[in-house]
DNA sequence: CATCTCAATGTAATCGTTTGCAACTGGTTT
DNA sequence: AAACCAGTTGCAAACGATTACATTGAGATG
């Protein structure tokens, strides 16, 4: 790699004069501007960023911690992310937690060596105490928040869209509507759950803890608890799920299937996240959608002007709204037949099995 | 952020020692290190990863550049590259150039900044032009494959695969089996193209460049080149499609669906890549499937042992196999009827069968 | 006891940039 | 002609770590 040096000497300039060129143009005289450029171009030059950085202490990176990149929905946070960051002249890096806040402790511990300038993470229950021990890092919480008292954050209207979700299914005339809800420290997952509680209430339904089941964000928690609650005797089994996130949803339909349970007949889903597999499952699935892209460009941006203004006093929580988007996955309860003579649960062994991701960690 | 300076003075030692407590143990006294450590730990320190860097020439870092971060594809090659990274201590930055060999340029230079000792690289087809400008940096070329003479590799049998999906149609008894496929610049693309032809004539049957249309990797494209197909007249329309990679076998299902053809009766589809879409569609799809977590894994592994071990002649070349998965979207050929007026396909819930994915590691 | 050895530590140079300050140039003002 | 100016350029000091080399001191050896 050429170094600023081999720039300088080729152009027969002293290397502040060859960095100056390159950085700040109007400082040196057009000729040796010239001159420089030129050099550097010959030369393939590429400024160290570990040098750069090392004198500005500004190293024009941030920091990205999501918890499963392999999940659709944070790959396309990452991408928003990435492509603003991009636009800007940043440079983000990436790291994966996945759901554990051991390795989200080591991918914090390892970004800071890199001095990033900024971060923005998707935090899983550990965050809150881990962001202690950095404290002057400018942070925005994506999705899900911390609850640090002054906290950035980025997130998406849960409750309206979980409210919307279940009156929609309430409008139909479920009345044994079952959820299946994230982990209960995880801000998304209470919200989503609250705004399903509340809209059965305003609605004259009582909640039933019972057919409420949690599982842990991923496809085989949804499988899961579904096969619990679709197994549940006939007069008690809910006629419709509300799933409080993307993976699980694919776990619950999973399920259903494998019980040979109709959608929308014999059972209403309504997913939470929008992806393509929800587009074009058959049939294609009744849920809400978040715009991800948007949630990281937003995200991004937020961050970065957070960090040129610092005196200025940017927004500190942005909400973006959910959609509702009906699809055929939802449709009114089946009337009360006899004996829903469904297939003896305990006996119907998972046909389809459920598709797990590459190993986990 | 505490340097390593702190550290000393609150330990009373020189930054010499205190460097050489952290990295080189066995260098100073044990009532000495011990002292650094504590006053390290007290203190929070995390190495200033640029300095060390610059000092040193080595950053422990490796770059990575993948086509489609949202192709679950690529998304599982990151991770494993990302996850085999870390388990050497090493860390890979992860960029994308969106089949966009501009893009590829680009997060090349950026990268090169950063000094990575080595890349991981999808290639578009301007790679190989790109990299002549970096001709020090050891890089490896995964999934797909530049043509440079000696380069490092990490692949998965195309030619197997697309023989092995290729007969199967035929030995199903499909005569006129159409293909979509990739950008022939691609060499995956090329492989496969070329393992289908030399199945059909293997076969005897006549290869017809009228059933191939090629497209750019995306969904769009496989639904376009796929509507295309399938609206020949019907004594010209291929019974069976074996599309070339993921993405465009969905936007070919979706085709098939929008023109009420039934999958498999009216239509036998084999795609490649095998995916959590493809294994829960209706009906589950038949697939070439790659070990993708795996062959990142093997990428950043051989990348780690040629930087350790230079001189040392590791492989250079890596092939994983692929497996033809059986599913349901394949079937014999309709016996020639008239006009393809199936019933509304969506009507239609063909019965859930056990769709076993490949034995995951 | 002088000397040698070796382990433990310190001093200072170094990596590639940026940047405060000084120095030089040629022209303009007093 | 002295003083001043603005526009260019160079010198050298940082940034935070590692490491070659020098130094120290204590114990071993003759």
């Amino acid at each position: 790699m050429p170094s600023i040096q081999d720039v300088a000497q080729l152009a027969q300039v002293s290397t502040a004069t060859a960095s100056r060129a390159l950085s700040r143009p109007d400082m040196v005289a057009q000729t040796t501007r010239e001159r420089v450029l030129k050099a550097a171009r010959q030369l393939g030059y590429q400024p160290n960023v570990l040098a750069r950085g090392l004198r500005q202490g500004e190293t024009r990176t941030i920091g990205v911690i999501v918890t499963d990149i392999l999940n659709p929905f944070h790959a396309t946070l990452a991408k928003g992310i990435q492509d603003a960051a991009d636009r800007h002249g940043y440079v983000a890096f990436l790291f994966n937690s996945d759901e554990d806040p051991a390795k989200e402790r080591r991918a914090l511990d390892t970004l800071r060596g890199h001095l990033p300038q900024g971060l923005i993470l998707v935090p899983t229950s550990g965050a809150r105490e881990h962001l202690k021990a950095m404290p002057d890092l400018p942070v925005v919480e994506l999705d899900r928040v911390t609850g640090r008292p002054d906290a950035t954050t980025v997130t998406t209207d849960n409750t309206g869209g979980g409210a919307a979700a279940t009156r929609h299914l309430i409008e139909l005339g479920h009345t044994r509507i079952g959820m299946i809800v994230g982990q209960q420290d995880i801000s998304t997952a209470t919200e989503r759950h609250d705004a399903y509680r509340a809209a059965l209430h305003a609605a004259g339904l009582t909640y039933d803890p019972a057919l409420v089941l949690p599982g842990n964000h991923r496809e085989d928690d949804g499988y899961r608890a579904a096969m619990h609650l679709l197994s549940l005797p006939a007069d008690h089994r809910p006629t419709a799920l509300f799933v409080g996130n993307n993976e699980m949803t694919v776990g619950a339909v999973l399920a259903a299937r494998a019980l040979s349970l109709r959608i929308p007949e014999d059972l209403s889903i309504v997913g939470f996240d929008d992806s393509r597999w929800a587009q074009t499952m058959t049939p294609p699935l009744t849920v809400v959608a978040q715009p991800a892209y948007d949630l990281g460009v937003q995200a991004c941006e937020l961050l970065l002007r957070r960090l040129s203004a610092s005196g200025n006093r940017t927004p500190a929580r942005v909400q973006l709204p959910t959609t509702l988007i009906l699809r055929h996955s939802t449709a009114p309860p089946a009337r009360p037949r006899s004996g829903a003579s469904g297939p003896d649960p305990s006996a119907a062994h998972p046909p389809v099995t459920p598709s797990t991701g590459p190993p986990r960690a």
